[in-house]
RNA sequence: CGGGGUGUAGCGUAGCCCGGUUAUCGCGCCACGUUUGGGACGUGGAGGCCGCAGGUUCGAAUCCUGCCACCCCGACCA
């Protein structure tokens, strides 16, 4: 198969399809969009998995497991919840198999459920159904779990990782005695995933608020953490939601206060999902390949040998093999490519397009100079170092490759944020551009969808540390109290 | 779910309009040899229910019908 990929200002939804699929992340199953994700890819998730794992169960959280069929009458409980999801649900309908006359496997109408069974697009319901059992003091609050799941939702159009009828994710369901706790903990939540984002993946990311019109099925507030890709799309990275009430109504979950009253438990859900690997892929990757930051890569350096003949393999096998003891005691995840079938020039690419942080070649004149050449995959440069400074060369490499990259995209998303003030602006750096506008706008729904059937542009969010500034909506000419982002979103 | 398009070897494709020997080419794959500091070269070889099912015909990759999958544009969405 060739590797060559096709050039990311060419065609970018091409350049990213046949990059997820050549740098071995994934596949399309042929499955009606369901995606297989290959070892390499699924590394990178559970890194992703580890860590904000360990950053949960820093908070308090703890993890849980619910079923995958919720039944439907579930769903009916509450209305804007089932409104949300309605459209996209895979329904189990009958629970056996048989052979027909033909020799063909068909489905037996005899099995038919007295109630169909969803498959989960999302747990708030079931979950909920099992807090009432949970919960009757507030001595048994907060409960604060978390999930980490498969959902299906059954989109008409999908693409690799970003939206795949079958996706990973975690979903966080938490229950509260009071309001202000509640809402507290969807802030701390989503503090956690955009420093999560920031920090670990070298994804900057905005924080804000979703409009009533862009929030989540059941949801009095949606704080959302949005990431600008390379092409100037927006993406959602995940959302925290602020449920009020709403699902401790529809599901009977009351709990005895202090006092000896009977008060409705206050909620919040959050989660992120396998599209973090589409954030990571659309942020940091190049006409090359794939860019991992060194936190996120399976492999974070690889030595690819350079050699003639089998004494000469002999000779780099055992200083590699050095090396590779003291990586390994400092966690340095480290790759020995000795395969004897490929070319180093062949291998280089390989790496390259892999997005492996650090690439290592040692070879006959490094053995004599005591060197090795150490490439940099953010900037594709080349050094040759002293072996005796290997190790701290890389592992300060390392710290500097994932700033780099966090320094890069931060510099690009905020060179792609522009303040308009009038709707041909808008059009025009929309269409130029790209990536976030500022805008004025007047607060209505109907103004938000006047302008996503004009543009396409939807409102991102409205920003949480946002200075009031008055102007008028770039579309109605009415009063705003401050700026919102718009952009076009995947 | 609406509109448009595509499906030929692991991948990318020619052939289809206008039916007719053994289905084209490149990459990849296998063997041997020469190579090895940026995707090697030569020689030889293997690999196809031409997406699936049905129909028209003496004869179908080619024409017709249905289904499935994928891609693009809308609507929906993490």
């Amino acid at each position: 198969m060739s590797k060559k990929l096709t050039k990311r200002s060419e065609d970018y939804s091409k350049w990213y399809n046949e990059l997820v699929v050549k740098a071995d992340l994934a596949e399309n199953s042929g499955v009606r969009g369901m995606m297989v994700i290959k070892p390499y890819g699924y590394a990178i998730w559970e890194k992703v998995q580890a860590e904000l794992d360990k950053r949960f169960k820093e908070t308090g959280h703890e993890n849980a497991y619910f079923p995958l069929l919720i039944p439907k009458s579930y769903f009916t409980k509450e209305a804007s919840h089932v409104e949300g999801f309605a459209k996209e649900c895979a329904v189990v309908t009958h629970y056996r198999l048989k052979t027909a006359d033909d020799g063909s496997i068909i489905v037996d109408e005899k099995a038919k459920l007295e109630e169909e069974l969803i498959i989960r697009p999302t747990s708030e319901t079931i979950i909920w159904d099992s807090y009432r059992k949970w919960i009757q003091s507030y001595r048994d609050l907060p409960i604060k779990i978390n999930q980490w799941a498969n959902v299906m939702r059954w989109e008409m159009r999908t693409r690799l990782f970003l939206r795949t009828a079958e996706f990973l994710w975690q979903e966080g369901h938490t229950a509260h005695a009071t309001k202000e706790e509640a809402l507290e903990e969807a802030q701390l939540m989503h503090n956690l995933y955009a420093d999560f984002l920031q920090d670990f993946m070298a994804i900057p990311v905005i924080k804000g608020e979703k409009t009533e019109n862009e929030r989540f099925g059941g949801a009095l507030n949606t704080f959302t953490i949005e990431a600008l890709m390379q092409d100037g799309k927006a993406l959602q990275a995940g959302t925290s939601h602020f449920l009020g009430q709403n699902f401790a109504k529809a599901f009977d979950v009351k709990f005895t206060t202090n006092e000896g009253k009977q008060n409705y438990v206050w909620a919040t859900s959050w989660g992120v999902t396998t599209r973090l690997i589409g954030a990571l892929v659309m942020t940091h990757s190049d006409d090359q390949g794939l860019v991992l930051p060194p936190n996120l890569a399976p492999i974070q350096v690889v030595i690819v040998p350079i050699y003639r003949n089998d004494e000469q393999l002999d000779a780099i096998t055992k200083v590699v093999n050095k090396m590779i003891i003291a990586f390994k005691e400092k966690n340095i995840s480290v790759k020995f490519d000795n395969r004897t079938t490929y070319k180093p020039g062949f291998k280089f690419a390989e790496y390259e397009l892999k997005g492996v942080p650090l690439r290592i070649a040692i070879g006959p004149k490094d053995l004599e100079n005591g060197t090795v050449e150490l490439a940099r995959r953010d900037t594709l440069t080349k050094e040759f170092v002293e072996q005796d400074n290997l190790l701290t060369k890389v592992s300060n490499l390392l710290v500097e490759i994932q700033n780099n990259l966090y320094k890069k995209a931060l510099n690009f998303r905020n060179e792609h944020i522009t303040k308009v003030n009038s709707f041909e602006e808008f059009k025009r750096v929309l269409e130029n551009k790209g990536g976030f506008i500022a805008a004025h706008w007047d607060g209505t729904i109907a103004t938000e969808k006047e302008i996503k059937k004009l543009t396409k542009a939807t409102i991102r969010c409205i920003l949480l540390d946002t200075e009031n500034e008055e102007g008028k909506c770039v579309l109605t000419g009415a009063v705003s109290k401050s700026r919102v982002l718009f952009a076009k979103a995947y």
